[in-house]
DNA sequence: CGAATGCGCTCAAACGATTTAGCAATGACA
DNA sequence: TGTCATTGCTAAATCGTTTGAGCGCATTCG
């Protein structure tokens, strides 16, 4: 079952293939073929539902108007949506998208990476793992259009597009001191990767700006590899561990579900024993009872952010470098509440 | 920055680039190229980090070792999962995926077909949206390797993987009426669709097994197209507006998101007014308080068998049609439970 | 009248791999 | 000595497209 090519139009048109490239490639002005002549292939074009061989057109062009989208983990909300966005809005510039999975994982990264050059991809959105840096260096020395995204490498000077990591965890910290809490716990990975410092950073900055304590004993890490009842079971721990705990911040959307599976665990009451924050928004937290309270990213506007960037990149190989930072917003629901004098300490 | 190509290596060792394929395509035996200048070239081509070029390859082969996967939201929980596992399994045989959602939206579906035909994949899993036929019809006349998932179309047989909508439906049906409930509603799509179909039969199957009654005016049928608050609106209405409701289905995991939130809005309790199952599993379903019962679909097997029966057909060009059915599970969590004699009216 | 220009199109090389057919050298055998 | 088979490799075609160079003809200009 072989396809129409370009010599089958060109025979029954009884003119070159070159002609035919030409008129459908809209250089029929250019390149001065007769209105006749051009009609003529465009009908036979439509009429055999030609469709050019991309694999024959990208050998000789060296372009596939293909992007390689590397994420965390594609089941993960986040970069679920981020990957579906980033499809429409690629689509709209004639592009495709191959997608893979890391979870974190550096040799899964590498990977990856070496089976999106074998395909020839015309550019990157990349999520990096720890310790990808040499690999994305090459990269970038090899001139490839490259974005990251949610995380970047402070070392190397690249695009990348990203919520305010700070900011969010900023304003999270602060609602809660406005509300009345004042000890407030932290729970996060042990990645020591940028997107996780600066989440950190900024809520310190918070509690510090509102002299409030927040000792490291109030900071749990459990490490990304921990399965799911394990984190659960440290979680709990955690919280039993800390006497007199007004309310949690989850660094991540994970770590904000196991924390309610833990909260439940132990018997207590979102809202009521303990307040909850957890970065990221979720169908759970929406309609979660009681609601829960999150740092949102902008999820539409990263991946437009991503795409634009790199079809710069791609169409006037403009190499000055696009850092993008979007605003996060918090989303206030019924898992924070005003505190009374009487409950405050 | 050109990668290296076949003809570099074949410089290099002084031979030429027929050579170099052999050796480089494990043909050095049959192809009897000595031991010398086979270990030559192996050593080259990893000196200089060989990479093959899949354009020219593809162009040669007519394989681009690429699969096609369209599915009907990729932000959904049920498919992003099945993408993730499709993606894994599709790797240990050297495929690469392309994506695509449809949003259930025939125009689109065509457009991703099309798409994939011109990036001249090997093979196709697709979930096909309504009045698809004709697109599908073309696939399998042009015997391209192709599997359905989550529905198939009963006019047109082709290879599918699906879950056991009906025994589902059914095991969903006989749990509430052994519990005890009677009056059970059961809200779907508008959707033609055979796995919707299916869901009906067996819920109903098992009503009629039982000799409980269940009236046209049981079932409500929302559009796909209409919105979150509009869905929830109409869920709203349709509880109100029928009086002893005990027990309530979902057919779909987004419907039974919908429904939580409508029964909330309702001020009702969930286990205690009013009993509910969904279909599909959910962080949601799992976390929620109470915990909402469900029929879980067996994900990673419903992806690996995707990718076996694909493989087949890709691999043997066996054309026997391998139509798999896997069983669904019943999750039983807190929202519903056994009714006391008192409560059944 | 001869050269220059414009027009409308074609030739052929190239992209990087695979693959079919075949060539030169050697050895075996009658 | 001549024939034939085997060994170890190569030449060249091919996949379907793009693209720089160029060709033959008609018209225009000095």
């Amino acid at each position: 079952m072989k396809g129409i090519s370009i010599k089958d139009i060109a025979k029954q048109a009884g003119v070159s293939p070159t002609t035919v490239s030409f008129v459908l490639n809209g250089k029929a002005r250019e390149k001065r073929i007769s209105e006749q002549v051009s009609k003529k292939i465009l009908k036979l074009a439509a009429k055999l539902k030609y469709k050019p061989n991309q694999l024959a057109r990208g050998l000789r062009t060296g372009k596939t108007k293909t992007i390689g989208l590397i994420v965390e983990d594609i089941a993960n909300h986040f970069f679920a949506n981020v990957a579906k966005i980033v499809e429409e809005e690629a689509d709209k510039f004639g592009y495709k998208v191959l997608y893979g999975s890391t979870e974190d994982n550096l040799v899964k990264a590498r990977g990856l990476l070496e089976v999106l050059e074998y395909r020839q991809v015309d550019g990157y959105i990349i999520t990096p793992t720890p310790n990808l840096d040499k690999e994305i260096e090459i990269l970038k020395n090899s001139r490839k259009p490259m974005v990251l995204m949610d995380r970047y490498l402070p070392q190397i000077p690249t695009n990348y597009v990203m919520v305010n990591n700070f900011q969010g965890a900023y304003d999270a910290a602060e609602y809660l001191l406005n509300l009345g809490y004042r000890k407030i716990a932290y729970v996060t990975t042990t990645s020591e990767q940028i997107q996780m410092k600066e989440r950190v950073n900024g809520f310190t900055a918070a509690m510090k700006a509102h002299r409030a304590p927040f000792p490291r004993k109030l900071i749990k890490k459990i490490p990304f590899s921990v399965t799911r009842e394990e984190s659960v079971e440290q979680i709990m721990e955690f919280i039993k561990g800390v006497p007199g705990l007004d309310a949690i911040f989850f660094a991540t959307n994970y770590l904000g579900v196991y924390g309610i599976e833990s909260i439940k665990d132990l018997g207590m009451k979102i809202g009521e024993d303990l307040a909850l924050i957890s970065f990221d928004d979720h169908d759970l937290f929406r309609l979660h009872t009681p609601g829960i309270t999150c740092v949102a990213q902008p999820i539409h506007d990263i991946a437009h952010n991503l795409v634009q960037v790199l079809m710069n990149e791609l169409n006037q190989h403009q190499h000055q470098i696009n850092q993008v930072v979007l605003p996060a917003t918090l989303i206030k629901r019924e898992s924070c509440r005003k505190r009374s004098k009487a409950e405050a300490v």
